[in-house]
DNA sequence: GATTAATTTAAACGGGTGTTTAAATTAACT
DNA sequence: AGTTAATTTAAACACCCGTTTAAATTAATC
């Protein structure tokens, strides 16, 4: 059934690298199968379609991250009753990183996909997400929401997709940013070091009072 | 020299709002031309090629807003002595919605086609602006780092490029959050409205004190 | 009004795209 | 081993792309 190391990982592997670094309509399947070595028409045989092929990268990443940011939450909520916003933001950050043991660059490969397919793809990438892992970013929006309840729900929809795009942005800018840093002011952050510092700024401006006038 | 309404205006008119919702990439010239009622080769012929299409149709835009932006935040800098953050974002918003009397939705088409050119063509978009409007920009972040004067310069130079990703994530998926805000929430909220939500997220998020563990 | 310049037009060029096909090869099973 | 199923392969398909060309048309100049 299974080949030298798998077909369908080597597209999946060579893909996502790809996408993340050209986006999904820049990366021809023609590249990803050169550097994937594997003959041009194995795409369709494995995947379908060039846009199922899209959903596969991210559901190999979802698959992972989604369940196990669950779990970090609710074990947050369970414990001393009500976590700040930091608290719930940082959370997240094991299960991200631990993207980066199922494969090097795991982590920034992830985060730049998802802005990818925000930005990209009109919805259809949207809907899969939220109809696959709804319940999990039921837990996430939860927890968030009780630990701030001074900020009005319709209100909150909105911040967190400012968030959604703070991050998301932030990554895929990532390497050309790192690059300024560096020459500018001679840092040189990690994918962790960039999410430590996108996460006070979400969470002050998340929780940041509404005016109302 | 000018036929009917000008086909070098007619093109920029079609290509900026293709751009703006569809992405740089996504917009063929055929399409573009098809709109603006054009001949195909009439884009070659006026702008040499689509890459310095996509320049002239943001710098349209940037030429108009660049100069008044950095009128606006002068003219805080030199009243009250030490503007707040929210102040000055909120001195961006009567040059972003003048965009509008350019065109209609001139202000959402700005900042998407401002996001598209910082997300797709990584580079050469980036390039364009800064040495372009170099000054102005720098008479923004001048105003921003005096109003948050604890915060490092480099850990300030991430924090706006934070805000630059809020916005144009934001801009880009505005239509779609909309359509969401208003089946879940009943909301209904235009391009101003959109900015003033979210200028308190960024402003407390740039001036969160920064932790040093 | 004739001549020159600027613009518009239709057509083709060369190349890249995702997808499909049918034959060749490899693996699995009785 | 022989047969069936799964996979890989090379080639072609139909289509879309940005750009270029050369002729037709329109505008400007003398």
């Amino acid at each position: 059934m299974a080949s030298r190391t798998d077909t369908k990982t080597r597209i999946l592997d060579a893909a996502e690298k790809l996408f993340a670094e050209r986006g999904f309509s820049e990366t021809s399947l023609r590249l990803i199968t050169s550097k994937a070595e594997v003959n041009l028409a194995s795409v369709n045989y494995h995947f379908g379609s060039k846009k199922e092929l899209i959903r596969a990268v991210l559901a190999r990443y979802l698959d992972v991250f989604m369940p196990n940011a669950a779990i970090e939450i609710k074990r947050l909520h369970n414990a001393p009753e009500d976590a700040s916003l930091n608290e719930i933001f940082s959370a997240l950050i094991k299960p991200l990183l631990e993207l980066n043991k199922v494969r090097n660059g795991g982590t920034i490969i992830f985060l730049q996909l998802l802005g990818r397919g925000y930005i990209e793809s009109q919805g259809h990438l949207r809907w899969f997400i939220t109809t696959h892992y709804g319940e999990h970013l039921a837990t996430f929006v939860k927890a968030v929401v009780a630990s701030a309840p001074h900020i009005p729900p319709a209100e909150m929809f909105w911040r967190l997709h400012f968030t959604l795009g703070t991050i998301v942005f932030t990554m895929a800018s990532a390497d050309a940013l790192n690059e300024i840093a560096a020459a500018d002011y001679g840092e040189h952050n990690n994918t962790e070091a960039i999410i430590r510092k996108v996460i006070p700024y979400m969470a002050a401006g998340v929780a940041v009072p509404v005016l109302n006038n």
